[in-house]
DNA sequence: TTCGTTGTGTTATTCTATAACGTGTGGCAT
DNA sequence: ATGCCACACGTTATAGAATAACACAACGAA
């Protein structure tokens, strides 16, 4: 139920991906936060460890970039931080305005569980991600 | 249906692919290929790429690797070769021996294309991986 | 032939991620 | 208090993945 506390830099990192409308990469974030005195890399894949593992940023595959959990207060299915992880989740990716969308979807967590157990497959984390364009972006 | 010919640096791309058990980084490919005259990582990228939009190898996000593609001759619903593109495909990758198991369900496709229609998001390539161990990699 | 497309080769550079080492602090058992 | 340990933090260097920019050769269509 108690979220851990975060830690300085932890909350920097949070900040800086809850306040991007996109995916920020790493480096990215490194850059935004000079001004707060980070100077490395390891600064920030530290924080997003933590942050990741702790269920409150995602890491997206496909983009080597890093999202704020749209989630943080749901709590179907183990969903949500009460329960300190998270379901699995899918990501809707628009190449064009970079806008994301996290949902989850039993039917599918069903599909890809049924599939890892008749195969006596033991899943530790399933990446789902589709890229496209979102409707604001088609015409 | 014909498979376009392919060219020398695709083939021998190619042939590393099949004749792994395992993804394989491009890199990995590269020092594979030196004897046979690879020199720069863009002599490897450009076949993969090739190799990729044809349907016949493809990139696991989560690893930064490549592999052939397992489906070669089916055609079940757009997948397989003779049609030029690939279904929606998912992997589950065994983290312990690297074996990945490629395959393609059609509920998860509605399920997704669902999603992607009520939302009128146009998806136009879908990232499935499953991180986990596989039946002989657990004790 | 002339032109456009495609594959190729090479060098340099950018972007992403981790290794290795050292410092400081706070809790906790002795 | 003293010693110990876990953990966050800081710094430098390095490894790993991907692309930019430029040049050249082969090929087929016009
Ligand atoms: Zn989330
Ligand atoms: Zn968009
Ligand atoms: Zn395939
Ligand atoms: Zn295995």
């Amino acid at each position: 139920m108690n979220t851990p506390t975060l830690t300085k830099n932890q909350t920097l990192v949070l900040d800086v991906l809850t306040r991007s409308e996109a995916p920020v990469s790493a480096y990215t974030i490194l850059d935004k936060l000079r001004d707060q005195g980070f100077r490395a890399p390891l600064q920030v894949y530290r924080a997003l460890d933590k942050l990741i593992e702790m269920g409150i940023a995602h890491r997206l595959e496909s983009l080597n970039s890093f999202v704020a959990c749209a989630h943080a207060n749901e709590s179907c299915c183990g969903h949500g931080h009460g329960h300190g992880h998270h379901g699995t989740v899918a990501f809707a990716i628009c190449e064009s305005c970079g806008q994301v969308n996290e949902f989850h979807d039993h039917a599918i967590d069903d599909r890809l569980n049924g599939w890892a157990k008749d195969r006596k497959f033991k899943p530790s984390k399933t990446t789902i991600e589709i890229r496209g364009l979102c409707e604001a972006c088609m015409h």
